[in-house]
DNA sequence: AATTTTTCCCAAACCGCTTTGAGGACTGGC
DNA sequence: GCCAGTCCTCAAAGCGGTTTGGGAAAAATT
């Protein structure tokens, strides 16, 4: 009786070890199991060369089979990298809500994903957002940062390279190009282009819809506009321009404000798709046929729900996929880290001028 | 001569390893810069009360002084929690790009970094996603992870459920309601509302553009629609619907096909406000009058760069904060994680229909 | 056959923190 | 003056990996 009692006990033991065993095997389990040392063990999952080959293949195997996984934590800890780029947020809700930033990131979470890199996101909370560097560089939480949506004389920049903790710059920090590494569109070049290509078509009443002039992007395509406008002898208007966050509402009503004035402008440049929503819905609404009545240049970041090419009439646009941009930068970063001595990354991309149906000689 | 020599190593020896320690400086050496042992510090700064008033004040402004910040992975290690929570992308890409989960993330990353809580992002890559689960689980990197858009008999939750990782999902299982913790919005009686409200206004054909039914939640808004149609003995008429992603470009393209059928719909359904763009596109296109002509009714997500009542005509919505959702279910989360043994949640959000200016009696 | 080289494997140290179990230095009560 | 009871503090043992510095066996060289 009792025997058999014991013998019930055992089973359930060994049942349960089992269990656990399956769940959290670690490198001492598994190297016991194989009868070889978790130097061996380690070594040959890690592909080192001082393992047999023969020991190798039966090390993986089983430690497929087992189902054994090495802890995060430990490993980041032996090997002092962390395999993984952090993502923080500026408090600033206005930038948080931006779906550009979403479409960025994805491009990137790909890119490391390949690598084996994790993505921290880091956004809101209670702790100051420098600090939240410090915290990811002192605590070795990241091997690097992303900084996006720089603006004139950016923090940022001079804390992470005091923490020497890796980073690139997704855009540039006014005009400065030196002492970090940063990968950016030719918004000046591509404001540019799409205000002469009005300009050249007649039109001498410009508006600008754009992005918050604070930010470096948004700064770069105003001098882009108004370069080309003094090209062309014309002077800035300030009651054609706006600068705010891009949502289609500000578009809406900025468009509609502009568009209601005496002499109007026959021509609007929008620093996003979303703008582009709102004023399409002003020029309905009085009754203005785009591409005729009013030309509209808008900058298409490529979100895949909003395509520019899709509209009626089709958009002519300044074109450079802010997805494409997350994966480069992406790249860029995981080759700082891993040779931090070579040169710093400058990277300035060309934009498209696409021209469709949206643009149209002034018909005054 | 070689005395000097000596001394000028010394001092750069000495320069190089303040640098060191005020980039680095860990737990060990600041205890011995306190005179204390480990110990104690790590208690002071972790407010554990079997050390002094005295002692805990002293320490944390030297901490706080020195810079002084606890690695990550060690601490993880040591306490076996990782204080992060995943949220793993499908790799089907028609989801990624969705700008909604950008906002549900970002509702949610606050919530965690309140709590000290890291948000950790993985999407795409060569990895399986089952497998990416099973590394969060076994290698201990997340304590935990959301579930995003379940479909039909997810088989997430299972591998979730084996692996004994807390996890909370976004949406239901179909109509299985036991077993997981879920946070969903009542989409069934959204879309009966909304579709009743239409019945009730006179129409009698009505179209539905909805999201991709294989995930339960566009699933559950078709289910309500039909219902609420079969009230009425109205029989669904398949060429009135669209079902897949949900993109400003669908909503275009379908609502003109419907728009131009011969006994066209005088009401329609949209399952985003994504839709809802090219839905209003297309009835420009078509000369057709929103609230009077066609009525509309959405389903708004509440994402801030589209608002639904700055609409002209404003419109018509079932209401739901997708990142009031995102907040919530990282709460319920968090809760799990800290106590594993109580009674899963399951909470079904309630859907107010707004009605406003998009809808009207039918005119036929 | 003796010696060198190569191949393969191991024990132990270490990464930086938390936590256990114990001990020294104070109190206060008798 | 002695003892129990607090209050503080500490040394050492993990956590689960990686990496160093050898050492034994097998293969190659002489």
């Amino acid at each position: 009786m009792e025997l058999v009692f014991g013998r019930a006990i055992d089973i359930n033991l060994k049942a349960l070890w089992e269990l656990g065993q399956n769940l959290f095997m670690n490198l001492k389990e598994l190297s016991q199991h194989l009868n070889l040392s978790q130097t061996t063990v380690s070594r040959a999952l890690n592909g080192y060369p001082e393992v047999g080959e023969a020991t190798r293949s039966r090390v993986k195997t089983e430690a497929e089979r087992m189902g054994y996984r090495p802890n995060t934590h430990a490993r980041r800890l032996a090997t002092g990298r962390a395999h993984a780029i952090g993502y923080v947020f500026p408090s600033d809700r206005s930038v948080m809500i931006d779906p550009l930033f979403s479409d960025f990131i994805a491009g990137a979470a790909d890119v490391y994903a390949l690598q084996g890199f994790e993505t921290l996101l880091h956004a809101g909370g209670q702790e100051d957002e420098m600090s939240v560097y410090r915290r990811f560089a002192e605590g070795g939480a990241v091997d690097g940062v992303v900084v996006q949506a720089p603006h004139v004389d950016d923090p940022r920049v001079a804390l992470l390279n005091e923490l020497k903790l890796p980073y690139v710059v997704h855009g540039r920090l006014d005009s400065i190009e030196d002492g970090y590494a940063w990968l950016d569109i030719d918004n000046h070049g591509a404001f540019h282009k799409a205000t002469k290509l009005l300009t050249d078509l007649g039109h001498r009443r410009i508006g600008l819809l754009n992005g918050q002039e604070n930010l470096t992007f948004a700064l770069h395509r105003r001098e882009g506009y108004e370069k080309a406008l003094s090209d062309k002898g014309l002077a800035r208007n300030p009651s054609f321009m706006f600068s705010g966050v891009m949502t289609e509402e500000n578009g809406y009503r900025e468009a509609k404000r502009i568009f209601q004035m005496k002499d109007r402008p026959t021509a609007l440049l929008l620093s996003s798709m979303l703008l582009v929503s709102g004023a399409i819905r002003a020029a309905h609404d009085m009754n203005l046929e785009i591409g005729k009545d009013v030309s509209l240049i808008a900058h298409d970041d490529g979100l895949p729900f909003l395509n520019a090419e899709g509209l009626v009439p089709s958009l002519t646009t300044t074109t450079s996929s802010i997805r494409a941009a997350g994966s480069r930068v992406a790249e860029l970063l995981l080759e700082r880290i891993e040779k931090p001595e070579t040169e710093l990354p400058r990277e300035l991309w060309n934009v498209d001028l696409i021209v469709r149906g949206s643009t149209g000689p002034v018909t005054d």
